[in-house]
RNA sequence: GGGCAUGUAGCUCAGCUUGGUUAGAGCGCUUGAUUCACAUUCAAGAGGUCCCUGGUUCGAGCCCAGGCAUGCCCACCA
């Protein structure tokens, strides 16, 4: 066989599709031991990234451990429809192309184009995994829109509408004007904006706003009942001059005003601001809308009644300062704007007839594992998703992330999860418009998996379907448990459910994986999976995020062309921390590239001196072994208990150090070197004993050229029916013991054959340790306190010391 | 405003979980080595007030308190 002088990554490919020939992408069906991870669906448009590649990376290599210590290991792949994400790209290229917008279609037009899309993009993606080495399970892979998983999505839609967690009211949402659709409150950014702060008078007091255009129809007064300045006023009613003449005006005190701002005064603008939303709701005022959803002013505005809310503003101002009603006008007035995080438009905050879950709802909790868990009978999602990872059900890696995640989940308000875009699940749900002979009964949507023919209460056939799709994120907060068959009772769902990790990003613990455990533990009653891993982001030389318009970014495919999957997976291992961004570049991969072209060289070494056609050594004997050998094998041992804590532990950037210092700078450095000065009887099979148990270990971080290896060393043996390194048995501990004492003097021969003479400087420095050391082993309170391990310690160094020193001064 | 993280060699980062070696690695830099598995290599070397101040301790890069710097998240258009 030839074994060429460098490593080519140009067999990935070939080795890939021997593996995925081989089915061992599939669980196994005998261990009862499992392992699942969910793969986190990668929007369905677009082409992988960096992030992407990380994710990979370390599901991979989780996969592949856990696959080789024999347990049935499944990971589950798939794509994510992403709605809004998708629909917006589909509707910019139409827009570029042909410059129509979406409704130069029928509904059913632009989604058979969207689909043609997706199927396209999926395809990229596809090959952008398997380039990157996953091994993932094929023949499961799932999308977020195919026939299941809208039954999924269906399914616990209809449960929670007959639980009650699911309502649809008029309730205020963040409304993005551009996308002409609703955004849950974790899909709107801010962005710091200067902008001008007008304070008007408002009868008794003084008002601030950096909205004028909302606040034709303020009717109240709030203020702190602690503001003494304003008292008197509480409870009082008053005609106040405004915008379109006098409005009665009552004043009431609530203690969510903030004394400090502004004028510590504020009037109520009920449909265009959330506290006030809460508040008008909390006092039963009237809620009024003032902005539409084209963001243009509806008729309670008077005379600009529509015009654009934005462009009417200084009009508005305009007309106030002729009344008088302009105290002053602040013109660099800082604060957040909000905006979509999808498009960057700003955010319209209004009150809309929307579908919402409940997040407060208690409900009765079946399960008797959860109930356990949460302590009591019946629970809020809230409360169920506070309590699992409370309680330790679930573990967040780095466990920072627990505090972020209960603060977020305590404050969660009711979830919008209507869309008022096409791309996406349809919501279940149909309105009776027909012969309305029972009026009142009609009015109940009606609620249901499948189409009903026709209306329970009239009979009538003349029904609608709500024309509105879900939020994204309610189909991915299925994705742990919808992929697996869920509703059915399929035996995937048994076996794998709870998954054993989940792997993602840290920026969507909000998005999604809170999501996940709220729909989980409640469809389920099952927590999705039991440890959270959070990466951080990859980021640029400089620690700039990479960006297109800064064009930073690197592309995962490139770098596998230019130094091969396998040291791009270690570039994105090796020196990272869960929940801590990471810095890329080339010369970083580069270096990686070099290691994996040590451990070939490694490889081609030992096999060159193997003898064909013996049997692999599977095991060795203490025989006559020289300090050298005791010295390696000890250190291997060593290395395969560090190895094996610390990817038990999720510290695979410590597990792939550790493996790599030791096969370059131990083994290839030293031992080999060793074996060239003096060929002895056993050295081949410790050889090759040490390199078999580093392709094991190796396997999980750079898995193609390990397999590449393992192929040519079958070859070399003579053994031809082998099984792939993907499964082979992992390596849990050494089935041979070597002296440690006999390594140890190995290492210090090593050490005196090094530093045989001392300059004067040199001296000078030993003489003064040594000095320190014995003043610290005449101090008592050391000789007192200190455990005796750390006197001896101590001591042995300071022997060892003066040993070097005498050698020295002898020389 | 609230919270979190980071600060160690020129650069990128380990080390902090459990305080105890004269603080480490990779890249870069300097010097040397080429028929020997690998120049995608090897050997040797230079390079550090471990952000600052104080505290606890026999002993602090590590623990505690305060501060400085940088980055991120949440809240907020009164």
């Amino acid at each position: 066989m030839i074994f060429p002088k460098a490593y080519s990554a140009l067999k990935e490919d070939e080795i890939y599709a021997a593996w995925e020939a081989s089915g061992f992408f599939q669980p196994k069906a005998g261990p009862p031991k499992t392992f699942c991870i969910s793969m986190p669906p990668p929007n369905a448009t677009g082409a992988l990234h960096i992030g992407h590649a990380m994710g990979l990376t370390l599901q991979d290599l989780m996969t592949r451990y856990n696959r080789m210590k024999g347990k049935a290991s499944l990971w589950l792949p798939g794509t994510d429809h992403a709605s809004i994400a998708t629909q917006n790209k589909v509707e910019k290229i139409i827009f570029e192309k042909d410059g129509k917008t979406r409704h130069d279609f029928t509904r059913a037009a632009f989604l058979a184009y969207v689909e043609s899309f997706v199927k396209e993009s999926q395809g990229t993606i596809r090959r952008q995994m398997r380039k990157m080495g996953a091994s993932c399970d094929w023949s499961r892979e799932r999308y977020t829109l195919d026939e299941g998983l809208t039954r999924a999505v269906q399914e616990v839609f209809v449960r929670m509408y007959r639980d009650g967690l699911i309502y649809r009211g008029d309730r205020i949402v963040n409304w993005c004007p551009r996308c002409a659709s609703t955004l849950a409150d974790d899909e709107v950014e801010y962005k710091p904006t200067k902008g001008k702060f007008y304070y008007f008078r408002y009868g008794p007091v003084v008002i601030g706003t950096a909205r004028p255009e909302t606040k034709f129809l303020d009717k109240t007064i709030i203020v702190h009942p602690k503001d003494k300045r304003y008292a008197k006023l509480v409870g009082k009613t008053f005609a106040v001059p405004w915008i379109d003449g006098k409005v009665e005006a009552r004043v009431i005190a609530d203690s969510t005003v903030d004394m400090e701002v502004g004028s510590g005064a504020m009037t109520l603008t009920p449909a265009h601001s959330f506290i006030d939303f809460y508040l008008a709701q909390k006092y039963h005022l009237p809620i009024i809308q003032i902005i539409d959803e084209k963001g243009n002013l509806t008729d309670a505005a008077g005379e600009f009644a529509g015009m654009n809310a934005h462009k009417a503003r200084e009009k508005i101002v305009a007309k106030m300062l002729v009344k008088g009603l302009v105290e002053r006008i602040d013109e660099n007035y800082e604060h957040n704007l909000s905006v979509c995080y999808r498009c960057g438009t700003p955010i319209e905050p209004l009150v809309s007839r929307q579908w919402f879950i409940d997040v407060n709802h208690e409900l009765r909790i079946t399960n008797y594992e959860l109930r356990k868990v949460v302590g009591k009978s019946r629970a809020s999602l809230k409360e169920m998703g506070i309590a699992v990872v409370k309680k330790g059900a679930i573990k967040i890696i780095p466990d920072r992330f627990n505090k972020t995640y209960f603060h977020w989940m305590e404050n969660l308000r009711d979830w919008c999860i209507s869309r008022q875009i096409w791309f996406g699940h349809r919501i279940p749900v149909w309105y009776c418009i027909g012969d309305n002979k029972c009026l009142l009964a009609c009015k109940n949507p009606i609620v249901s998996i499948d189409t009903p023919l026709a209306c329970p209460h009239c009979g009538s056939k003349n029904l609608k379907q709500d024309p509105d799709t879900l939020d994204t994120w309610f189909s991915s907060g299925l994705w742990t448990f919808s992929t697996l068959g869920w509703p059915e009772k399929t035996r995937d769902l048994k076996q794998f459910h709870p998954t054993s990790v989940m792997e993602t990003s840290y920026d969507i613990l909000f998005f999604w994986v809170a999501r996940m455990i709220l729909m989980s533990t409640y469809a389920l009653g099952q927590v999705p999976f039991r440890t959270v891993y959070l990466h951080g982001l990859v980021r640029d030389k400089l620690g700039r995020k990479m960006s297109k318009s800064l064009g930073n970014g690197i592309d995962p495919l490139d770098m596998i062309k230019k130094f091969g999957a396998d040291a791009v997976r270690l570039s994105l291992v090796i020196g990272t921390a869960p929940g801590n961004d990471i810095r890329l570049y080339e010369e970083k991969i580069a270096g990686y590239r070099n290691f994996v072209n040590k451990v070939w060289n490694i490889a081609r070494f030992v096999l060159s001196r193997s003898k064909k056609q013996e049997a692999r050594i599977k095991n060795i004997k203490m025989k006559n072994f020289t300090l050298a050998d005791h010295w390696i094998l000890w250190e291997l041992g060593e290395l395969v208990k560090r190895v094996n804590k610390n990817l038990e532990k999720f510290r695979f950037s410590a597990a792939g150090e550790d493996i790599y210092e030791f096969m370059w700078h131990k083994f290839a450095d030293i031992y080999i070197e060793e074996t060239k000065r003096e060929k002895r009887e056993h050295q081949q099979e410790i050889l090759e004993y040490v390199l078999e148990r580093c392709l094991i270990m190796l396997h999980p971080f750079v898995p193609f050229v390990t397999e590449e290896i393992w192929k040519i060393m079958n070859y070399e043996l003579g053994i031809t029916n082998y099984e792939l390194l993907i499964v082979q048995p992992w390596v849990e501990k050494l089935d041979i013991t070597v002296s440690k004492a006999r390594a140890l003097e190995f290492i210090k021969a090593r050490e005196m054959k090094k530093q045989p003479t001392l300059s004067e400087t040199e001296k000078k420095e030993l003489k003064s340790y040594i000095a320190s050391l014995e003043a610290r082993l005449k101090n008592k309170q050391f000789l007192a306190k200190a455990p005796p391990q750390v006197v001896e310690k101590e001591r042995g160094r300071l022997k060892e010391a003066n040993t070097k020193l005498t050698i020295a001064q002898n020389l």
